[in-house]
DNA sequence: GCCAACGTTGGC
DNA sequence: GCCAACGTTGGC
């Protein structure tokens, strides 16, 4: 199983109503960003991902499921854009701040670290179980 | 709200 | 195929 995290600005969609969204889940659509959706598309069905809230919050507040490989973007005609459904799993005991990742060396390398820009990243398996410690969880996943 | 970093676009 | 101009993202 792979790791992934998920970027949103909690003001367009937030962890509380992906949580509404319930066992169905609900498509990642508003990726335009080819490594993103490149991401995405390697994604299998039972893929875990953390949720990050950006711009507000600056934290990762859950864990999600991929619970659809991808298919094409429903809010675009453009065939170039495929998202994956996303299903919320548990929430984060203690939501892991930005400023925790940064400040754990074991974390350094994370692409929210280096790249803070991609909004689809891959997480290693170090550091999936680093941060799920990190926020309360005591066996990842 | 600012602006650095990054990605994309398009003229050449 | 280069690269300047432009648009967007997201931490601060």
């Amino acid at each position: 199983m792979a790791y992934w995290l998920f970027k949103s600005e909690p003001d367009a969609w937030n962890w509380d109503q992906q949580v509404a969204k319930g066992e169905a889940g609900e498509e990642w659509h508003g990726v335009r960003n080819y490594q993103a959706r490149n991401n995405m598309r390697v994604m299998v069905v039972g893929d875990r991902g953390f949720f990050y809230h950006s711009r507000q919050g600056l934290e990762v507040v859950g864990i999600v499921e991929v619970c659809a490989a991808a298919h094409p973007d429903s809010t675009t005609d453009d065939p170039r854009w495929d998202c994956v459904d996303i299903r919320a799993v548990a929430p984060l005991p203690r939501p892991v701040t930005l400023d925790a990742i940064k400040a754990d060396p074991r974390l350094s390398d994370m692409v929210l670290v280096r790249n803070s820009r991609l909004s689809v990243q891959p997480v290693t398996d170090a550091q999936w179980q680093i941060v799920c410690a990190l926020g309360g969880l005591e066996k990842a996943g």
